[in-house]
DNA sequence: CGAGAAATAGTTGACTCTGACTAGTCAGAC
DNA sequence: GTCTGACTAGTCAGAGTCAACTATTTCTCG
């Protein structure tokens, strides 16, 4: 479902949410943000801000409180969360939190297309994708660790647990998806390497004549999977 | 790293994927993409495609091949694949498969606000995901069953399984979240009631005198939590 | 103490994306 | 026989995003 919300950017939910504390100026919200670690967890780009402050305000979210200067620095206008701007911070996080909602992750489309690649290319980067996906974990993991040491609580750090536990599934699926293509009993092997012309992927080379099989792309295979 | 490309948008890689097996102009593209279901793993917008099309073109990745008019119907452009987009399209590929990129699901983002909900609300609403999960997880299965019964090849349902293995990993993870919130011995539970002047959501009612509980939100604890 | 680096605070403009709109065609319902 | 709704094919305005730039002030280190 995901009801479109008057302002979609996610970056606006921090916003409210650091709003609940007291007032502040975008600025102040930008560099709390930051100081915070919220940009590993929310797409945040120092540009948007001002822009996602702007929508608050006119959709009146927030409301604007005072505007100071210091010195000759440009002038800084303090926001305050409204009540209508409390109210769309708990239905949207209501909402954030029950309703699974449907991403495009961009490995899903490269595995949609991978058949375009010759296996003897794709393993290769899949396994480079594994080593990858080891060096990400391990870092998130030293950050927890230091975190942990530092006496933050675990509650606190919920988002990185939960990153940890994607990318660990994730190479477990791509451990799988490699073995299914290169056990020469199991499956894929043989046939993603005809397509390309290859000899499969596994031990044996396998051999089915007369069948000319390059003539056949992967893609239009791809084509006809629906129809038959 | 994912370096800048001229044309960043996920569906100019489907495009050249379908460019691969012949010309075609863009509403074939726009029909060809969602008859193959490829909607269900890229980002796809009817409208977005003619732009993706002409960036492609601008680009050089592929080149206008001929005009031509069906009756009275708006003239179509046919669009044939360049060399230099059949590299394009394999570097790209070579890229998404083997460079994990960082993205943002909103979950991560719920998550790392959830502290600002009261563990009496947002234990339900962990709940209902984990039912949602459940349910996202059932269409995919049947989709799956399906295409093999209509012989689909299994390397064409890939997508569609690592899917299935993200969703199943999400689903153990809000199992564990849940219980680690509502098992009064092993964590989170009480601090995160006391936060919201609640009592734990485990079973036992664990009380902690005099420290004026709802004086301390959650975010301003999640403020200095990289302070100490 | 003075030059340059870094932080402060925000604006701008080029590019992208999305959803809604136009406008003709055709098969089948009534 | 003409009405309706779905399909074909594409355009476009408005909203959103990103990276780069401006212009002060403060820190730093020789």
């Amino acid at each position: 479902m995901a009801k479109k919300r008057k302002v979609g950017n996610v970056l606006a939910l921090a916003v409210l949410s650091y709003l609940t504390q007291r007032p502040m100026h975008p600025y102040e919200l930008s560099r709390t943000l930051r100081d915070n670690g919220d940009d590993r967890s929310i797409k945040f780009n120092h540009g948007s801000l001002y822009m996602v402050v702007q929508q608050l305000a006119k959709a009146g979210f927030i409301a604007e409180q005072e505007t100071n200067r210091d010195g000759q620095r440009p002038e800084r206008t303090v926001y305050a969360l409204t009540d209508t701007g409390r109210d769309e911070l708990r239905d949207w996080l209501r909402e954030l939190v029950s309703e699974p909602e449907y991403e495009f992750p961009h490995f899903v489309a490269a595995l949609s297309l991978i058949a375009a690649l010759p296996p003897s290319e794709a393993l290769p980067l899949l396994r480079q994708r594994l080593v990858r996906l080891g060096e990400q974990r391990a870092e998130i993991h030293a950050m927890i660790d230091k975190a942990v040491a530092d006496g933050v609580p675990g509650l606190f750090l919920v988002e990185e647990e939960y990153r940890l536990a994607m990318l660990a599934a994730e190479a477990t699926f791509v451990e799988g998806f490699i073995h299914q293509s290169t056990d020469p009993d199991t499956g894929w092997g043989p046939i993603w390497a005809q397509f390309h012309g290859e000899p499969a992927p596994g031990t044996r080379s396998q051999r089915t004549e007369s069948q000319s099989p390059q003539s056949q792309s992967p893609q239009s295979q791809g084509t006809e999977r629906r129809q038959s």
